[in-house]
DNA sequence: CTATGGAAAACTGCATGCACTTTTATCATG
DNA sequence: CATGATAAAAGTGCATGCAGTTTTCCATAG
């Protein structure tokens, strides 16, 4: 019984997936910072398993894009340089500008009236002003944004792109007057989408994550050096 | 000396990676087919290395998206069905489109000229008539409009779409006349650039991966099943 | 007090082995 | 002849161990 831990019930996957997810997790959670080691040993004592799925989970990590490695060196955590971080920010940008064009003409009725309703809906949490439940919703708001291009490989490439992000987007919603904003700025692009506006959506998403990201650099700055 | 086995000379990197590459190239190049088992022993004996590189080689591939895995079941060669094979094609035309119409006003001097040079250069491979020397050509170029964007991030998008497409897009320099319209379609293209015309770049990029779309899908109807 | 050399400690790359799961082959039964 | 049970074979998931590389640390020279 050495090897059997099934930690929690459910679809968990193998004990390498629940460590990538982990892992990514504390990555995007800024939890660790850019530049730290990822070394198997601590790793293995820590998940308490052996260094073999360690490293397993560690290459796909490498793969994913969040952690360096070059051989016979430790893993660290990726560094987001600040050119690639805008970068990264101008293509999550053209990405979400191509979902909301092509969800404008592709979503089903469903989705519009889901979309609306949500939308609707977080009219409270901005008037709530909890930066977390807003942040929560903002991401179920982009995914829709994605699903509705239906196109699963904008949805991998955007949803990829957008969880590299995260860390540098984390703190964004706590800005003085963010929420309203970014409420407003949904609102426009839910507008089009609803009016079968392809242009006025793309538009309307790219210049709604050029904010973001604008408010995101300055943090960025502060936190990452 | 059981586990010291460089097979070339220069920075082939450790033997996963060569494995990675070598695999990568089987599946791309349609040696290994759709649908194929990889189990990991036989590919142990076939490199010649224990299976703990194989797995790691294999969860690789799995990351990139070129083998399924699932627990307790061999990795197979990962199936891209219709379906997701017109998203791709379509997420790849985005791309194409947005770098080209980035590289109409980024590229610098120099990587105007070797555009321009290195596109009349290939009109000889037209009337030579060689595809694998056109493919090869044909890569470049397109790797030129990824990197004149001057985005790692889109960069990074662009080419792993592309590596994902390579087995689709294989034999559609065979097909009669595609290349010399390959040329006259890559010729648009550079002209918009070289005039910094950035929507007519962007235009003529998307137009030319959805023509090699059409091309393509014909031959993955055939080869795929 | 800073630079340098080198040995020890720490860590990675890969091989091997065992437990558990899936697949395949065998055979009895309707 | 098909069918379902079942045991053997094949294969995956992970642990452990060893060889080789990198990092750390400390003694010694400048």
């Amino acid at each position: 019984m050495t090897q059997a831990k099934r930690k929690t019930v459910t679809r968990t996957g193998t004990t390498v997936e629940q460590m990538v997810r982990a892992i990514a997790d504390m990555i995007v959670s800024g939890i660790m910072v850019p530049g730290e080691r990822l070394d198997e040993l601590s790793l293995a004592a820590r998940f308490e398993v052996s260094r073999t799925p360690v490293r397993e989970a560690l290459r796909e990590l490498g793969a994913m894009g969040l952690v360096g490695r070059e051989p016979n060196r430790s893993a660290i955590v990726k560094t987001v340089e600040e050119a690639h971080l805008h970068a990264m920010f101008e293509a999550m940008a053209e990405l979400e500008g191509i979902c909301a064009r092509l969800s404008a003409t592709r979503m089903d009725a469903d989705e519009r009236h889901a979309l609306e309703r949500e939308h609707r809906a977080s009219m409270q949490l901005v008037s709530a002003g909890v930066p977390e439940d807003y942040a929560a919703y903002n991401t179920e708001f982009h995914n829709r944004l994605y699903r509705g291009a239906h196109n699963d490989h904008l949805l991998e490439l955007a949803t990829q792109t957008r969880a590299r992000l995260a860390p540098f987007r984390h703190a964004q919603f706590r800005l003085s007057g963010r929420l309203s904003k970014s409420y407003e700025e949904h609102d426009r692009i839910v507008t089009a989408i609803l009016r079968a506006d392809a242009t006025a959506a793309g538009t309307a998403a790219y210049d709604h994550v050029s904010i973001v990201s604008d408010a995101s650099t300055v943090f960025a700055a502060v936190r990452g050096g």
